[in-house]
DNA sequence: CCGGCGAGTATACGCCTGTTTACTTGCCGC
DNA sequence: GCGGCAAGTAAACAGGCGTATACTCGCCGG
C-alpha cells in the first residue's frame, strides 16, 4: 500500500513526474479511479498537489497515462490457442487468489461515473483484450466469444473484490480452463 | 427513467415515503449508489431534500431499504437442479439485450466506495443469490462454485455496462448454458 | 558571486456532497 | 371553526473534491 519511495527525493521534474506516476498507478489498481483523490496521490508520491495539475493536465489525464502504460494480458493471448482456455483460467486462478495488489485491471470493474474516464477504460478494455483475444479465436462470432470469456475475466475480479480472495482449491483452474472453453466455443 | 408519479401528491406521510422509495430505486439501478444523489432523488420523487433523512437516515439507510425491498433471482434459483444452468442462461441473456432499466443488481456492480454500503451489498449477494445457488448444488465445494457462476453473472453485467448492449444472437443461450454447467460441473 | 528560471509550495476558489436546523403550511379531531 | 401537531420547506452547514493562482526556494550558467 505504502509503496513510497525512501530516497531522499531531487528536486527534478522527471523524478517527481515518475513518483506522481507510480504512485497513481498503485493507488488507482488498488482502489478504482474515483476513490483515489490527487491529493491522495500528491501525498504518496510525497510530491504537491498542484504538480498533479502542472505534469498531467488534470486527474483524468493522469490516469489517462497509467493506463497507457500498463503492461496489459497480451502475454496471456498470444501462442497457440488451443492452450488459450488454460493459460487465462491459470491467470485467472493466480489473480483470484492474491491479495488486492494488481494490475490495471481491478479499476476496470469500477471506474465509470465519469464518461471521459468511462471512454478511456473501455477503449482499453477493447484494445488490450477483447480484440487481441477474438484475434486467436476462429468463427463469426469471434468477438463475441471474445466479449463473453473477457466478462467471465472481470466478473472474477468484481467477485473478488467483494467478497475478498477465496481459498485455493486444486480444481480451480480445471474447472475454469472448462469454462473459459465452453465460452469460446462456436 | 423519468417515472415520477404525475398525479397530485397527497400531504401523506406514506405516499411521500413510497415515492422517494420507488425514485431511489430506479436512480439506483440505472446509476449505482455513488452516482446517485439525495438530491436526484429528492427532484425525481418531487419531495424534499430534507425528507431523505428524515424517513430513512441517511441516503445509506435508503439504499438498504431499497435493497431489502428488490425481488431477487429466487425465481430462477428454484426448480429442478438440472435445468439451473440454462435458466440462468436466459436470464441473462435477457438481462444482456435489454437496455440499463433492470434489477438493483446493476448497481451491486459498481457500488463499492463507502464500506458500509459495500457490506450491505455483500451480504445481499451472498443471501439472495450464492447461498440460494450453493443449496441447489450437489458436492463440497458447492459454495465455490456457486461464487463462480455468480461472478460469471456479473461480469456479464459489467460488460453490458462499459461497452452497451450486445446485438442479440441465438446461439447465445446455449452457449451461456454451457459456461455454466463447466461453473457447476464438480 | 549572483541573477534568473524553473521546480516546488501554500492557499484559495468554486462547486458539490450528505446532513441538519429553524421555519411555514395544511389538515384533522374536537 | 380552530388549535395543534405532523408534513413539508428553504437555507445553511461542514467538509471534500478538482483545479488554478501567486508565491518562494534551490540550483546552475555566466
Amino acid at each position: 500500500m505504502e509503496a513510497q519511495v525512501t530516497e531522499a527525493k531531487p528536486r527534478s521534474r522527471a523524478a517527481t513526474r515518475q513518483r506522481l506516476l507510480e504512485a497513481a498507478r498503485g493507488l488507482f489498481a488498488e482502489h478504482g479511479y474515483e476513490q483515489v483523490t490527487v491529493r491522495m496521490i500528491a501525498a504518496a508520491a510525497e510530491a504537491n498537489i498542484a504538480l498533479v495539475g502542472r505534469y498531467f493536465g488534470s486527474k483524468a489525464g493522469l490516469f489517462s497515462e497509467v493506463l497507457a502504460g500498463e503492461p496489459t494480458v497480451a502475454g496471456v493471448l498470444e501462442g497457440e490457442p488451443e492452450g488459450l482456455a488454460r493459460r487465462l483460467a491459470e491467470f485467472a486462478v493466480a489473480r483470484m487468489h492474491s491479495e488486492p495488489e494488481s494490475p490495471i485491471l481491478r479499476s476496470l470493474e469500477r471506474s465509470a461515473g465519469d464518461p471521459e474516464i468511462r471512454e478511456l477504460v473501455r477503449d482499453r478494455l477493447r484494445n488490450a483484450i477483447i480484440s487481441p483475444m477474438a484475434a486467436n479465436l476462429t468463427g463469426d462470432d469471434a468477438l463475441s466469444r471474445a466479449r463473453l470469456a473477457t466478462a467471465v475475466f472481470l466478473g472474477i475480479g468484481t467477485m473478488r473484490r467483494l467478497l475478498g480472495p477465496e481459498p485455493p482449491s486444486p480444481d480451480d483452474v480445471d474447472r475454469l480452463t472448462a469454462v473459459f472453453e465452453a465460452c469460446f466455443r462456436p
